[in-house]
DNA sequence: CGCACCCTTGACAATTGTCAAAATGCGTGG
DNA sequence: CCACGCATTTTGACAATTGTCAAGGGTGCG
């Protein structure tokens, strides 16, 4: 297990090869296509709602959420992105955007041009399914949340978040002694969850109580894996990854 | 205005050339794929958790739903699906589904094989990116119902549901003297909303008491549209039509 | 040192769920 | 045509969950 890739081009071929292994020519085509990237600070909308980006991004490094606002001014999170995931890919056949994307901590965020993309679309449709595909495994983390946020009591939301978390950091080797980076705020984590930081902060004690997770500033530990997922009622499948469905738990 | 189309090649042409008009070759590409139209009952499961399709389908007439079930057998609603709509697109690149399809009402549906449409993308970039932006307009009906479950109390949140219902039945002229046939019983819209039937019968009582709405059986008919619209913090620009964002209202 | 920011805790309020039962409407068969 | 049964809507009393408000404590950083 070497550390993560942290460059754009490495990063988005792996993660497009995972499901449709393809050839030369389309790995050629795909490292040919120029990135920017940027460093960002915590805190920095970089997309807003009604935007009409020319680009779309690739998280390298930190996360990143996606976010909606109400009439008076409360925040919605609708899901949240770790290294890897290109969270803004329907810009590219949706021309204004209806959220604000920004970042949680410090990230490094590569950028493409849709025209570079959409180059690789028409070359090959085979790369163009392989985008579609990601686009489509965002779609089935929207539902998961709709089930999560509307069928689970407070506990049970947060086990099937954080399993969601350990499950999608595990399969960009971000898993580490059995847990995760992870610089957001319980403030932050309920306005994913639809709870207010006081609901999330008991969940989290209760199920520190029962020895599933250790929860630090900055860090998440899995420790139980079997039972966080029993608790949280999650079901990974809804992933789509061909791995291991269990990420290498035990921690020290 | 005339009645809606209830051929399938004919709606699917439709929908897709609204935001990327396309040429003869085209037209003729979509125009020569088979369809095999069937006719269904209500509440009948065509495609459950775990299928594989071969086969993608679009919703001539009647209601679909999705919906995914919990542990103890609860059923939460992902989404809801009218004439025009293609709600298992996804089945195209992710092989296994993560939720089940049902009909609510009576309903016909057309079925389109995965095979003829590949042949379709493939042969045309500008059609699979038709076919792409549709699955993304689904993912942003998705966006607003997390948002609408986790912010809106009880009453918005029915209101900014049955808006999006009125905006999506209008959109494909299903909307007649300012409202739409809608057979899911409030049991159902709780299912969609993430509230009991008991709640869902409160809040439609309470719209109608300040008429915004008439809801009987089998039919809604929304009374007053900048009202529903203030009310349930509706923001259409999420549907990303190009159209009237503005529902010919107006009940006789 | 002091200021943010975050986590934690407690008392109380508000919303929604649960349970139960009555009323309404619709289709079917007698 | 009417009666019956079933699904759906409606209502009320009560319980449970979560939100709100407020305050205290810890930690890191300038």
């Amino acid at each position: 297990m070497k550390p993560v890739n942290d460059n754009a081009q490495g990063l988005l071929a792996l993660r497009l090869s995972a499901h449709l292994p393809f050839g030369r020519s389309e790995h050629e085509l795909l490292t040919g296509v120029p990135w920017r990237t940027e460093e960002m600070a915590a805190r920095h909308a970089f997309i807003r709602e009604g935007d009409r980006p020319t680009h779309s991004c690739l998280i390298v490094r930190g996360i990143v959420v996606r976010s909606q606002y109400g009439a008076d001014g409360q925040r919605q999170i609708l899901s949240v992105h770790i290294p890897g995931d290109m969270p803004d890919l329907q810009s590219l056949h949706i021309r204004s955007m209806d959220h604000d994307i920004e970042t949680v901590s410090a990230a490094r965020i590569a950028f493409v041009t849709h025209d570079d993309l959409r180059r690789l679309c028409d070359a090959s449709a085979h790369l163009a399914a392989a985008l579609w595909r990601e686009s489509l495994i965002d779609a089935a983390l929207f539902r998961a949340a709709i089930f999560r946020n509307a069928q689970l009591g407070a506990e049970a939301r947060l086990a099937h978040f954080l399993c969601e978390m350990q499950l999608r950091h595990a399969a960009v080797d971000l898993v580490i002694d059995g847990g995760f980076d992870f610089p957001m705020s319980q403030e932050l984590i309920g306005e994913v969850l639809g709870l207010t930081v006081v609901s999330i902060n008991k969940a989290a004690q209760a199920l520190r109580a029962q020895n599933l997770i250790r929860m630090e500033k900055g860090r998440v530990v899995v420790l139980d894996w079997d039972g966080l997922v029993r608790f949280g009622q999650f079901d990974g499948s809804f992933l789509h990854m061909e791995q291991p469905q269990r990420p290498l738990a035990a921690a020290s």
